[in-house]
RNA sequence: GGAGAGGUGGCUGAGUGGUCGAAAGCGUCGGAUUGCUAAUCCGAUGUACGAGUCAAUUGUACCGAGAGUUCGAAUCUCUUCCUCUCCUCCA
């Protein structure tokens, strides 16, 4: 959500933008309704505090035992007054909110300008592709060759875009998630939690994915949503507080599940298990002091990347231009992983700055010299098991079918060298 | 799922139509004092939005949320959400 006094004072910057965002002009219109809403709320207000004094008066005359009629009969001429004005500044006040809630974070100064994903830039790689002495497989080529991982078992119990795991890569997936979790815990400060995977709708306003992405969500009953990642969960953990300097920076970490309906992304990645409905993914969020957002962006992804490093997997970083960009960020670097079946990099990771974005739809803020401050917020995978489990997949995979596991892994797998 | 109770400021908790933005206590902050990791005393202490020489100041709204009754609502009515207790069920 954006601050209405920026708007005011910048609308040609404000502007320019939403235009690098896809966005058309609206500055003018936002000030315009503004304005309008303001003046009925001076005027309304001034007419409410007439009432309150007559009726104040009132009151007074009837514990007197003295006739009050004229007084009510100014109240009443007020009261129709209030009645029209009031109507209009609901009026007025939604119609902001619908415009505001439904436009994009401002870009950072740092984010490249950009219309689609071929304008993202080049940040940084890390390792080198690995050579190999035969014709690389796909993921679900060596997952279903194994006879470990299913596809059409899962569309018989649940449509497209499913997927089961049986022994290994069950056990595989398992032990991605614990390396994760262990490392964000153990090393890079990160607490974990264990959240709800449904929520409220108020909880997915604050986070930005209502109203304006309803249709890439799952509902749950008539109160519910699956939540599409532990983000929306673990940011709005302090929703509608006030939290103290001392409580900050924030680091907390959760490994869940993740749903979502692939609304756009219709004949998309069909095959195999890159996109699904349900994935598992461990996310980390970091809630802090606006001066600390940048630099706790950088920390976040070192964090990311330093599991890739650790299985050894060759990735780059991208950082995305401002069309590419999700709603809610003001900078995002998206890590790219290499994978051999594909001969592609994919991304494995997206690591966000919301700025105070989040916050103020949300309402989370630290007192700050008696000042009370939005808060900055920040999420990013800290992987995507699925994706990471295609990874080590292919990256791993052996000539005959089989696949090493990664060293960091075999404490998993009772020092076992191959997964097969 | 059945029955009941309740949602008030950072917390505990009083308040059943006007003098209530709201007692009291705790906590927190500032000050005073006492020769000592504390006690006592005094004072301050919500949020949002509006008006303003955007400073002093000032107005409005907020007692879970929304609607209503009334000249006037924390207080009455309705709707709704949430929490708790007991029973039932269940990992």
């Amino acid at each position: 959500m954006h601050n209405i006094n920026y708007i005011r004072e910048n609308p040609v910057e404000f502007d320019n933008f939403m235009k690098t965002r896809g966005e058309n002009p609206i500055a003018n219109k936002i000030i315009e309704i503004d304005k309008v809403k303001r003046e009925t709320q001076t005027v309304l207000q001034n007419l409410l505090a007439e009432r309150n004094q007559i009726s104040k008066s009132i009151g007074q005359l009837k514990s007197q035992k003295k006739d009050a009629t004229e007084e009510m009969e100014k109240v009443e001429d007020i009261k129709n007054k209030v009645n029209t004005l009031k109507e209009l500044e609901t009026l007025k006040d939604d119609e902001l909110k619908s415009i505001l809630s439904r436009l994009p974070n401002i870009p950072d100064s740092s984010t490249p300008i950009g219309t689609d994903e071929s304008e993202n830039v080049f940040y940084r790689d890390w390792g080198d592709k690995p050579s190999f002495n035969f014709n690389p497989k796909l993921h679900f080529e060596i997952g279903e060759n194994a006879n470990s991982m299913n596809f059409e078992t899962a569309s018989k119990l649940s449509g497209s875009r499913f997927v089961i795991l049986k022994g290994q890569l069950s056990k595989l997936e398992r032990a991605l998630a614990n390396f994760m979790i262990d490392k964000h815990t153990s090393v890079n400060g990160y607490v974990e939690m264990h959240v709800p995977y449904l929520v409220k709708e108020g909880t997915l306003y604050g986070t930005g994915q209502l109203p304006k992405f309803a249709d890439d969500l799952f509902t749950a009953g008539e109160y519910h949503w699956l939540i599409p990642t532990a983000e929306i969960p673990l940011t709005a953990l302090h929703s509608n507080e006030i939290l103290n300097t001392n409580q900050l920076p924030i680091r907390v970490t959760s490994y869940t599940p993740c749903f979502r309906s692939e609304a756009g992304a219709a004949g998309k990645d069909t095959r195999g298990m890159l996109r699904q409905h349900q994935f598992t993914k461990v996310e980390l969020v970091s809630l802090v002091e606006p001066e600390q957002s940048k630099d706790e962006l950088e920390r976040m992804l070192s964090c990311a990347e330093g599991i890739l490093q650790d299985l050894d997997l060759h990735y780059r970083v991208m950082t995305l231009c401002t069309g590419d960009m999700g709603f809610n960020a003001n900078k995002t670097y998206d890590i790219e992983v290499w994978l051999p079946g594909e001969d592609k990099y994919r991304e494995i990771s997206s690591c966000s700055n919301c700025g105070d974005f989040q916050a103020r739809r949300m309402n989370t803020r630290y007192k700050d010299n008696d000042k009370n401050v939005h808060i900055h917020t920040l999420n990013g995978s800290g992987l995507a098991v699925g994706r990471t489990l295609i990874a080590v997949l292919e990256n791993y995979q052996m000539s005959d079918g089989n696949v090493q596991i990664p060293t960091v892994l075999k404490k998993y797998f009772d020092n076992q060298d191959t997964l097969f």
